[in-house]
This record gives C-alpha cells, sequence and structure tokens, in this order.
DNA sequence: CTGAAAGCGCTTACAG
DNA sequence: CTGAAAGCGCTTACAG
C-alpha cells in the first residue's frame, strides 16, 4: 500500500507539499499539482486513517448513537439511520453506528479514544441520558428530537407541534368541528420518545385555540386494537367528522381498511390527514393528504450542523423544521349537520 | 485527556509496560499492574484510537457493508445490522456503517486507508460486485448468505436449501401429497437475492424427492397481490393440504387473514410452516411451526469467523447453519382425500 | 519482569 | 510556492 512518501517521490515534491496538495490548505503550483494528482491516481494513494487522527485533529468519522428499543418501527428507524450515513459522506465523513443497550457506554468510549469527530444522536427520550452525557463530553453532537430540557444542545428536528397545528387548522378551515386524533400506542408515549408527546400536545392546544370538539385515542396491539381505538373516538365524539392520524404504516393501513370495512368513506364522510408520516401515503387507497417526515430533511441539516459546529460557527440551540402540508384528496368540506338523535356513523363492525 | 505517559508517569512505570500491561502481551507483576490499573481508572485513560491504528495492526473496527435496496425489508435487515453490532462489540470492535449505492466505493476506501481490520458484507447478491471485490482486496470478510460463486470467500448462511426439504419432509411425514409454497414477491428474486433462490430450490428438489405434488406462487402487491397468489395454489394444486410460507411477515400476515376469510382452518383444512422467518410466528393466529432465520445466530459465527481470520485461523470456506424446526401446531395430519370432482376448498372470495 | 527507543504515516508550524 | 523537521500517542522488537 503506497504511502506519502512514495507519492512525494513520484511525483518529485517533498511530502508536505503533498499533504497540502491533498488537503487544499496551502496554494500549490499547476504544474507540481498535477504530478502529485498523477502520482496519486497511478499509485492508488490513500492517507493512513490512523495516521491522520494521530497527526491531524480529525477523524472523518461521525458517530451515530442510534438505540433500538423494543417499539422501534424499524422502517422509519433504518431512513433516519441510512439519512445520517448518506448525509454524512457529503461530507466525507464515515459513520461509526452505535446500536448498545447501555446508551452511553459507546459514546463515553468513542469521545476518550478520539475515534470520532461528532456525534449524531437519533431517537432522543424526553429525559435521555445521552442529551446530560453530551455536557459532561467533549464531543461536539447534534440531536435529532427535542428533549425536554434542551440546555446546551444543538436540535434538530421537524415542528411536530406545528404539525399538528397545521393539521387542525387545514380542517378547522374546511369546517370540521368535531376532530379525532389516531396515535401510536400507548407504550410508545410511556418509553419516552420526544415526538409523539409534542405531536399530541400540538393537536390539544390546537383544539382548543380553533375551538373544535376533539378525542384522542391510541391503538392496542393489531387490527384489533385500531378497531376498538376508533371505536373509541366515534364514541367520544358521535359527530366527528375528520380524523388526524400520528402513527406508524400499519396502523394507518388497518384505519383506513377498518372504516372501509364500516362503510365511512372518506373523504365523503371523514376527512382523514396522515401527520408526520416517514412513508409514502399516496399508495394507501385513498390517497391521503400528508404532513411529511422527511428523514434526509432532519439528518441532512443535523449533519451540516454538527459540521459546522465542528469549524466553530455554530453554537447550541433548537432548530425546528417547518412542516409542509401536501393534499392528495382525503380532506374534503365538513358535510352538513345531521338531525340531533341520529348517529351519522351506525358504526357497523366488520365481520372478523 | 491522559495520554499513555500520563498513565506510566501516575503508576511509575515505563510506557511500554502500560501498554503491555492493557494488551495482556506479557506477563505484568501482580503490584505492576494494580498500580497501573488504578491509574488508569483515576485518569480514565482510553487508548487514542489514531495512535493504536497507526502503531498497532489492528484497528479494533469492522466496516459493515449492509446496502439498503428499494425492495429490502426494513425490519429483517435492521435485525441483522444490529446483530453484527452486537456481536462485533462482543470482540470489542466496532463498527463502520457502509451503506452507499455504490456498493463497492466504500470498501475500497475503508480498505486502502486501513480504516478497518475487516468487513462483514450482508445481504449478498447472487452475483455480487462486492464478492468480486473481497478476491482484489487484502481485507479480510466474512459474507452473510451464498453467492452463485463463492471461490475464495467465507461464508456463512442458515442453510436455506435445507430448510425448505425440513418444510416438505414434515409436511411429507404426516401424508401431506400436495403441497404449495407463497414466496417472496417476484422482484426480490429478479434483483438477485441469494437466499429466495436457495429456498426455492431446495423446495422444488425435495417435493421432487418426496414424490409430492407442489406448486409455487409469487405474490404481488399488498393484500390483492397475495389472493390472487392462493387463488393460483388452489388452482394448481386443488388438493392442497398444505402451505409452505417463505416470505415477509405482512405477506405472511394477510395470507393468513386470507384463508380466514376463506374459511379455511389451520391446521384442520390446512397445514401452514412458516420458513426461514425472522419474525415471532407464535403471536400468529394460529401460531404457525416455523423454521427460524436467526440474525444473531449468522452474525455471531460470521464475526467470530472474521476474527478468526484476523488471527489466521481460518480458510475460505461454505458454513451453513442447519435448520431447527419449532412446532407450535399449525401442522396437522393431511385431510381425507376427498371424492373427485368436489373442490375442497370453494374458495369463497373476501368481501373486501 | 521491566525499560529505552524506533517507528507507524501523517499534519502543521517554521523557515525560506 | 515549497521543504525539512517536529510531533501526534501508541506498539513492539531489542536489550537486560
Amino acid at each position: 500500500m503506497a504511502n506519502i512518501h512514495d507519492v512525494a517521490k513520484a511525483a518529485g515534491v517533498s511530502i508536505s507539499t503533498v499533504s497540502y496538495a491533498l488537503s487544499g490548505k496551502r496554494s500549490i503550483g499547476e504544474q507540481t499539482r498535477q504530478r502529485i494528482a498523477e502520482a496519486v491516481r497511478e499509485l492508488g494513494y490513500r492517507p493512513n486513517a490512523g495516521a491522520r487522527m494521530l497527526a491531524g485533529t480529525t477523524t472523518h468519522i461521525f458517530a451515530l448513537s442510534a438505540p433500538f428499543r423494543p417499539d422501534t418501527y424499524a422502517p422509519a428507524h433504518m431512513a433516519f439511520v441510512l439519512a445520517v450515513a448518506q448525509a454524512a459522506r457529503r461530507f466525507d465523513y464515515d459513520v461509526l453506528l452505535l446500536t448498545e443497550d447501555e446508551a452511553t457506554g459507546g459514546l463515553q468510549r468513542v469521545a476518550a479514544s478520539r475515534l470520532v469527530d461528532g456525534v449524531i444522536v437519533l431517537d432522543v427520550a424526553r429525559n435521555d441520558e445521552r442529551a446530560h452525557l453530551m455536557h459532561d463530553i467533549d464531543l461536539p453532537a447534534t440531536v435529532i428530537g427535542i428533549p425536554d430540557n434542551t440546555e446546551g444542545l444543538l436540535c434538530v428536528d421537524l415542528d411536530f407541534r406545528k404539525a399538528a397545528e397545521l393539521s387542525v387548522a387545514r380542517l378547522a378551515d374546511r369546517g370540521h368541528r368535531s376532530i379525532g386524533m389516531l396515535g401510536h400506542p400507548p407504550r410508545i408515549y410511556e418509553r419516552g420518545s420526544n415526538f409523539p408527546h409534542r405531536f399530541r400536545a400540538g393537536f390539544e392546544e390546537a383544539a382548543a385555540e380553533q375551538k373544535v370538539k376533539s378525542a384522542i385515542a391510541l391503538p392496542g396491539h393489531g387490527p384489533a386494537g385500531v378497531r376498538d381505538a376508533l371505536d373509541e373516538l366515534f364514541e367520544k365524539l358521535p359527530n366527528m367528522t375528520a380524523l388526524v392520524m400520528n402513527c406508524e404504516e400499519p396502523i394507518q393501513t388497518s384505519a383506513l381498511d377498518e372504516l372501509d370495512d364500516r362503510g365511512i368513506s372518506v373523504p365523503e364522510d371523514l376527512s382523514v390527514i396522515s401527520a408526520c408520516s416517514s412513508f409514502d401515503t399516496s399508495r394507501f387507497s385513498p390517497p391521503l393528504d400528508v404532513i411529511p417526515l422527511i428523514a434526509e430533511e432532519s439528518c441532512n441539516r443535523g449533519v451540516e450542523l454538527l459540521v459546522e459546529q465542528l469549524e466553530g460557527e455554530v453554537a447550541p440551540h433548537v432548530e425546528l423544521i417547518p412542516p409542509r402540508y401536501e393534499s392528495r384528496g382525503s380532506v374534503g368540506d365538513a358535510p352538513l349537520p345531521v338531525k340531533p338523535g341520529a348517529s351519522r356513523h351506525p358504526g357497523q363492525r366488520g365481520r372478523r
């Protein structure tokens, strides 16, 4: 394997010139540059990673702290992991994957050994050990997600709160006065993930502000759990004309199936919004209005901010990505009120 | 950050003694060892990763080549990625995640820069660029999966062929003479993944050997695709009494739903085996007999073999993990033959 | 059982 | 615009 001396010899220059030519940290004569480039190509030279780490100030590696919990939804998790890896590569960084149960152990290890230049913290909990750790550790970090205490942290995430407000506002604009929300399973809230709470809080506040009736139901396991949650909503809101779903794809699929089974048409009988979804809602039947949760967006920005931290250009702060609303036809005007006493949705249960 | 000199000074020894004490590569006086251990603890010393990489012969990092393709099933993929990361940690290795589109680029990069000591190659295709690359590259590797040409490679995987044989044999033992197989969607076979082909080939051969009638159907998209595939099987095998499923969880779920809709009871009317499944089939209704595909098993062994390669103890070879059969009650004796002419399964379609 | 020292392959002041 | 050299923090013969 060729080293920098081989390249220097082949190009007829000193090793410092090779180093500078490669890093671009000082100007190099055009012919010199070309001879070096040529030598690098011919020899297939790549700087030795260890030497670079030792001599330089940078390792060109980021740690990605991505704990996989029992209830983690794999497709979304995967999307974020991939998005971080790809964003990092764009800045010529490689990604070291930290998945350990002991969330903080790996971070301390790579920090102390100077293996990485910085950390991306994924799926931060409201009261996350890792967030606390970042205060003590001498390592720039970007947190994807917003823990309860963001002091001293650089956090990036979709604005789930605004996304909820946007959903409710859209529906209120169309005359809906009774809006249900189908959330994640209860254990997702209990385990302390940050974003479901933010969405739910935003939903409740927006409903209060818009003076619409609202209710929230959290589905149990499987299609039966979703059915029960819908029952709960229809019971609490007999005149429910709109549904906001903030949950993973299988639940949304089950919910649409169940509505179909009950003979409830979207959007004629019920307007539906899929909020903060990291999957494609245009293949649903019917395609759903969506506020997309785009892993690439958060992760690109997160990595970008991490790089900026390394360059000392950015202070801790919270950066919320504004939600975007995409219409696909699943939201319509609220149906005219029915005469009191008659339940609009007979609630004919599916027969499974 | 404390370095080895600080530790040596604190312990009153030379730095080489510290280094040897930490690596265990030569015997150290008991008191000396204790003083060093004490100093390490007090100073929170961690060897600098770059210095270790440069001076030593090892980086303590593995690359994990885990391409995420459009049809990759995230939960299974995730399970393998996590299993590799956890296995690596057990040998004190960290994992660098390579996900790039250009499958080989990242491998060449980390190989040339000596960033990693070895590579785990995940989800290898039958004719995988990466397998070719491993021949040229100076880097030990373990491949999870079996490409068509395994020459010079160290490959580990569940024995999908044997798993298929085992499934058919079990059913044949119970008197089943007409066995269908529900496979993955066609595009999974087309894109060249190695394991679906191995299972299918094993199924076909075992069916021929056991002299049972057999048919294979590959589902299209969604529940409708699964329904059509089942139709196809019942058409090709009007007396089908057993079904082997080698596909991902959503398809198996849809298939069970569909059987239920058709009034077909498992195992009374139809015996069902879930083969090479990396998810829990005991929560299905009914719970399914399963030949589990355990990510930890393949990945532990893969990492172990990679470590052994580094120690120069192991030559290229293919290592197939024998399948295990777990009964859960979804396989029964074949029902008695019906009188010719009467279709056993009226095929009453679900009403969605 | 322990130490002094070379050397891994870079980066970066320092010097011109 | 370019070069000679120090130094990053380890590991590992070499020596005793």
